[in-house]
RNA sequence: GGCCCAUUCGUCUAUCGGUUAGGACAUAAGAUUCUCAUUCUUAAAAGAGGAGUUCGAUUCUCCUAUGGGCUACCA
């Protein structure tokens, strides 16, 4: 006895897992906790063509490492299995086989080329094969003639169904046509699949993308054949990508990263990612933008869906991870962040911690790191420029008195560590009567050539090391004076 | 082509007939900061167009435009 809710995610095991779809598993798990009901996983691999190898794997591990956890499925069991498709052919052809006997559905002999018989017409499939007699379809089966099985479409009347997002859908059934239920290799169609396992397996919420919509009268009409209760409907809005056109589309590779590994190697947080994408869509309609995946789940609700296509935008997502970075224990930051510094086989190894600290506030993500941290390395050109700053009342004559004072202050000085040279250098602003700004503006660019630099002048100096200061602010200076 | 859906700042969105149309990202200016960044303050920025319904429409209805989806032996 049971009437709690159940969703499920039904993937197509492609290889990888586009963002679009990982919303959709998200919002389905999200919602189902939020209801204490019960997430299946259910793998969708009817499509021998299209089949991937290892891709199934790809879905176990998104789905752990976006900690979207799912109580039933292929790999850890439950009570409405087997849990992948292809494992239930037995189970489509008797529910198919069962629609013929009603009258619902019937064979379809023809040929998917050319042809007398052929279906081949930009209105559909011509309805051939459907109203063969007992005896035509009998002798062509016994002649062991390929067949496909079809949906039955009433020829009038119309269709409707209420989405919880979008309302009340009416379709007119003529436009409906007769689709493959069945197909010659013997397994389902996801249009037939989805209403049996949806309805074996008990879910009580379909949420799928809106590119569903439009087929689901298709549905009702299998559910209503059957005479099965017709579960409740949550179509999804689209998230699509900007053209450089300024048009929108299927989000997809040309707009950026587009797969939940993609991002993940972008340097993305599984946190950040699921985070921004709830809001892809969906409202807390709360000011709060920043969620936990637990936040997430005591904050979900479905009025708070809305209808229109959203665009994805990487600007945002930049944000909502560099937050999700800022809120990461420093240990933690520092282990994730390690890998992508590209730092481990260099001299600046034994400095990563000191680098980790500076790095933590200022990055968005976490492949931003090697081109931030490059010029610890090594100094790159840069154009004297860089010394006349307004604000800070920088210009070439005082960026030479003060990189002169600065490589005497450098020294003499004991102990290369940021404390100490905070100090000296705070000495000598005081002794000159400048703000500490003013004097490390100079300092700054000489060290690094760069006007925006992770840490500060003293940071830098005690990363790369005394030697290496004093040799980049000697380079500054002869710049100056040579220009 | 046919069918379905959508349309509030550049972007994500709030508003469930009466608001100076709110917030966030991005942008710009300023302030703070031991330098850039962080942080803070401020600014600029929106109801696709046209008819209705109504005392009153961003909100309800219709038309147009634009965009998107579906129209596979793909899902």
């Amino acid at each position: 006895m049971t009437n709690n809710v159940r969703t499920r995610f039904a993937p197509s095991p492609t290889g990888y897992m586009h963002i679009g779809n990982l919303r959709t598993a998200l919002y389905a798990f999200l919602f189902a906790k939020s209801q204490k009901g019960s997430f299946v996983l259910r793998i969708e691999d009817t499509d021998q063509k299209r089949y991937v190898e290892g891709a199934t794997r790809v879905v176990y591990e998104t789905l752990k490492a976006a900690q979207i956890q799912h109580d039933e499925g292929p790999d850890i069991g439950g009570n409405y299995g087997p849990y992948t498709q292809s494992e239930r052919k037995d189970i489509y052809k008797k529910y198919a086989l069962e629609l013929v006997d009603k009258g619902h559905a019937y064979y379809c002999f023809c040929q998917k080329d050319g042809s007398e018989n052929s279906e081949a017409s930009k209105e559909g499939y011509n309805r051939h094969c459907r109203n063969l007699s007992k005896e035509e379809v009998q002798s062509n089966l016994s002649a062991d003639k390929p067949f496909v099985i079809r949906q039955k479409m009433p020829l009038e009347g119309e269709t409707s169904f209420n989405d919880l997002v979008f309302g009340e859908i009416a379709v007119e059934n003529k436009t409906l046509d007769d689709q493959i239920l069945l197909k010659s290799d013997g397994l389902p169609t996801y249009n037939f699949a989805n209403v049996v396992d949806d309805y074996l397996m008990k879910i009580t919420h379909v949420i799928r993308g809106s590119e569903y919509l439009s087929s689901n009268p298709k549905y009702i009409l299998l559910y209503r054949a059957f005479g099965w209760d017709i579960p409740s409907y949550i179509h999804l809005p689209l998230i699509v990508g900007k053209n450089d056109d300024g048009t929108v589309s299927k989000l997809s590779k040309r707009h950026g990263a587009v797969s939940f590994q993609d991002l993940i190697n972008d340097g993305y947080l599984p946190s950040a990612i699921n985070n921004y994408i709830s809001l892809l869509g969906w409202s807390p309609k709360s000011e709060k933008e920043i969620f936990s995946m637990e936040e997430l789940i005591e904050a979900f609700s479905l009025n708070g869906i809305n209808k229109s296509p959203a665009i994805f935008d990487y600007q945002k997502l930049d944000w909502v991870n560099s937050e999700h970075i800022k809120l990461l224990p420093f240990e933690t930051f520092s282990s994730m962040a390690f890998p992508y510094s590209k730092v481990e086989k260099t001299n600046l190894a034994h400095k990563w911690n000191e680098l980790a600290v500076i790095l933590q506030p200022r990055i968005h993500k976490f492949s931003e790191i090697p081109a931030l941290i490059h010029f610890l390395h090594q100094l790159g050109n840069y154009s004297v420029e860089l010394f006349i700053n307004k604000k800070n009342k920088s210009t070439l004559e005082t960026s030479t008195d003060i990189l002169t004072k600065a490589l005497e202050t450098v020294k003499h000085i004991g102990s290369w560590e940021v404390n100490a040279l905070n100090i000296s250098f705070t000495e000598l602003s005081e002794k000159n009567d400048l703000k500490f700004g003013q004097l490390m503006w100079p300092v700054r660019i000489a060290l690094s050539g760069l006007a925006v630099t992770p840490g500060g002048a003293t940071e830098i100096m005690s990363i790369i090391g005394k030697e290496e200061s004093k040799r980049r602010l000697n380079l500054g200076l002869k710049m100056i004076q040579n220009h």
